[in-house]
DNA sequence: CGCCGATTTGATCGTGGTCAACAATAGTGG
DNA sequence: CCACTATTGTTGACCACGATCAAATCGGCG
């Protein structure tokens, strides 16, 4: 018995790639780590020491110049990957949004793992190939697209990611009421706009009748059509 | 014997990870392309039908709004994989920036050869990583940057991409003397900027004595530290 | 209720986009 | 080899979008 057999992420994260025995060795080399929201996991530039999988909870990924502007470049979701295996230095950061724990494996230790279970490393591969295809799509919006467009298709990524990340409820229509999981600013720091910018699309939206914002935190979409039609 | 044979990216491609009679195999399965500068190899949306390795020559990976506004997204070069493996659509566009000649493989015939093989498999993850490593660095830049740091930031990495590329030749000092592969479109295409801004930055550039500009294509740069300092 | 951080709103400014003209270079055929 | 054209790059004038700075307002929590 290990504890992952009570896993809440066990048959989602890459570990699904793995049978009960090999998932016993898996969890000698990992252990628990519990982090509240704002903890730093990992530092740009530091040595990559560790690997983890998200248990619950969000992280961000960031990449900042100098003078501290601040990139978000991926946020991480329960089941999802963190790290940077077979390299031997990080370049972004991660950083918790929300408390959150993780199960965290010393680098050396999972490569190796790794490198002897072919599955786990496919499966890794997959994951990595669709947050390539993810993020090489956010480049477009964040170069090309107006702030219009990026709030636009920022507020329809969150309805589909929180409509599949929705344990109930049907999977196949689109979600119009959920609350964001981020504030202004971190808005902000994923569009690349500033979170004045940010604030008075949304308000414009809400003018227009397109969107409801009953509080801070939740969206109601009204119009999906004419927000599709925005997003370009 | 294969044409695999006398592949010049025999042993930088990720055939390196495979030995001869492996290699073998493979080149059953795979043929080679030839491409003009400008052709198409892969359309965005489209199903994901082939992958290739690059023999020789530049390829553009683009993603396009519908109304036609381009960011490239990725630049391969000779011994890089193209290609969205185990998935059933590709999101970016594959176009031959140079002549160039590639090695292609079905996606389904390749799929099954590289899940017998993990060493393949293990050689594509660890490139994928790094790719996105790359990828999420170049976001902070299309984001935050502003144009003079865009331009810095893209002079310094061909002038470090264009060493290591070089054959013969020193591979620890920089290279101050060099011919851009691309055009000004492409320029801006890459940096999410317009041609006219590329070019306004160049010739500011010029002026303040940081860089010499003997004709279209050729760079060279007198004042690497101003160069760096205005990377951001 | 009063405080503090988050958000909204307003006023102003600067960077980079757009449109247009011009220059330089490469390519083509007499 | 030189006109002629097409393509690519440069420069200028102007303007719009979004950044910046500043103030007002909201909302949660002691």
């Amino acid at each position: 018995m290990s504890y992952c057999d009570t896993c809440v992420v066990r048959n989602r994260a890459i570990c699904q790639a793995l049978d009960d025995s090999e998932i016993q060795v898996l969890s000698t080399i990992g252990r628990r780590k519990v982090l509240s929201a704002g903890d730093p996991l990992i530092w740009e530039g530091d040595d990559s020491l560790l690997v983890a999988n998200v248990i619950d909870g969000m992280l961000k990924l960031t990449n900042s110049t100098e003078d501290g502007r601040e990139q978000i470049v991926g946020v991480v979701y329960p089941a999802d990957f963190i790290g940077r295996p077979f390299g031997k230095t990080t370049n972004h950061s991660v950083t918790a949004l929300t408390d959150a724990r993780v199960c965290v494996f010393a680098r050396s230790d999972f490569d190796r793992f790794a490198g002897d279970h072919p599955k786990l490393e496919h499966k890794l591969l997959q994951r990595t190939l669709e947050e390539l295809d993810r993020t090489r799509s956010w480049m477009l919006l964040l170069a090309r697209k107006s702030a219009e467009e990026k709030v636009a298709t920022f507020l329809l990524e969150m309805s589909t990611r929180l409509r599949d990340a929705t344990c109930s409820g049907p999977h196949d229509e689109p979600l119009d009421e959920f609350d964001l999981p981020f504030s202004r600013q971190q808005i902000g720091d994923i569009l690349g706009v500033t979170i004045e910018t940010v604030s008075r699309q949304m308000t414009r939206l809400k003018r227009e009748g397109i969107l409801d914002l009953p509080n801070r935190r939740s969206v109601k979409i009204l119009d999906r059509d004419a927000l599709e039609a925005m997003a370009g």
